[in-house]
DNA sequence: GTCCGTGCAAATCATTTGCACTTCT
DNA sequence: AGAAGTGCAAATGATTTGCACGGAC
């Protein structure tokens, strides 16, 4: 069974319509346009907290209302304006996040049953410098942790 | 033209052979066979010293001496085994690399190029502490710093 | 001798692309 | 009006899997 991040908890204590309003008004700078399909996209990654996959976010639309090759382009969008970020993942995957500026943070994984949680900060700033200091411009970065939740743990020995 | 990471600086400097004995001796451990095939792979992992994708080992063993297929086969197992690490990419690809113990880092890559530069330590512990507070173990992580390098940067203006 | 690893062919699966149509601005 | 976005169908491309054979221990 191929680990699929669902869980709910929260993650990130922020209200919903500030995030999407904040995503909006950096649409507008990047001359991007609003339209239905992009506004529920938003609402749904806002709502989520937690990165989601292409996938996911298309079945929480309801089936039909969104096709997911205009998600996959949407956030192609959106990820080249950073206004979502991308997470890859192994086996080829990735999930997409909004990006709340001033609330960057990174979150722990599990491997055997996908949840994740929120970890509070980012020390990338030194990794960061160095990169500038080598003339790299318009800096980014992925990172997650992955471990074997407590419940997983708990289940099975390895 | 899809970014390879392919340039030769130096980025790691440490043996070859060294850094090939220390896996094999992992590998042992974990009883994992020594075949030819992996003796191969050891040996590019080691002469490269940066991230390879699976492609390239294969392409470097000489087309014919090394199937695609038992690249990834071996990628898996070792980096199941905690030998050779992973680092999922953006488009579905991966690079892999030698994990020497004890000389933990991470990367710069040019998101136009690809090219790759090595950046020295890693500031994840704090990261890594705060997850296992919360309970997870067995923990490891991804990072992959994003950028565009001088040379690109020179090329074109965006 | 066993079991793990290999090679070849064929299958997956997330993501991307081509093209004609619709909708923001 | 005109460009950007959408939907559908079809293509891509990295990675995975099934199966019979060969080699490491």
């Amino acid at each position: 069974m191929p680990p699929e991040p669902n869980h709910h908890e929260d993650c990130c204590g922020e209200g919903v319509a500030p995030r999407v309003a904040e995503a909006l008004a950096r649409m507008k700078e990047k001359a991007l346009r609003i339209t239905s399909p992009r506004l529920t996209m938003l609402q749904i990654l806002a709502e989520s907290k937690i990165p989601l996959s292409a996938e996911q976010i298309h079945a929480q639309a309801g089936d039909g209302n969104l096709d997911l090759v205009t998600v996959y382009r949407s956030l192609g969008a959106l990820d080249e304006a950073g206004i979502v970020q991308r997470h890859p993942l192994e086996r080829g995957r990735s999930l997409y996040a909004l990006v709340s500026q001033g609330h960057h943070h990174h979150h722990v994984i599990c491997r055997r049953c996908g949840s994740i949680e929120r970890l509070p900060g980012c020390d990338t700033s030194r990794l960061e410098a160095a990169a500038r200091n080598k003339g790299y411009a318009d800096l980014t970065h992925i990172m997650e942790i992955y471990g074997i939740c407590p419940t997983c743990s708990a289940k099975t020995h390895d």
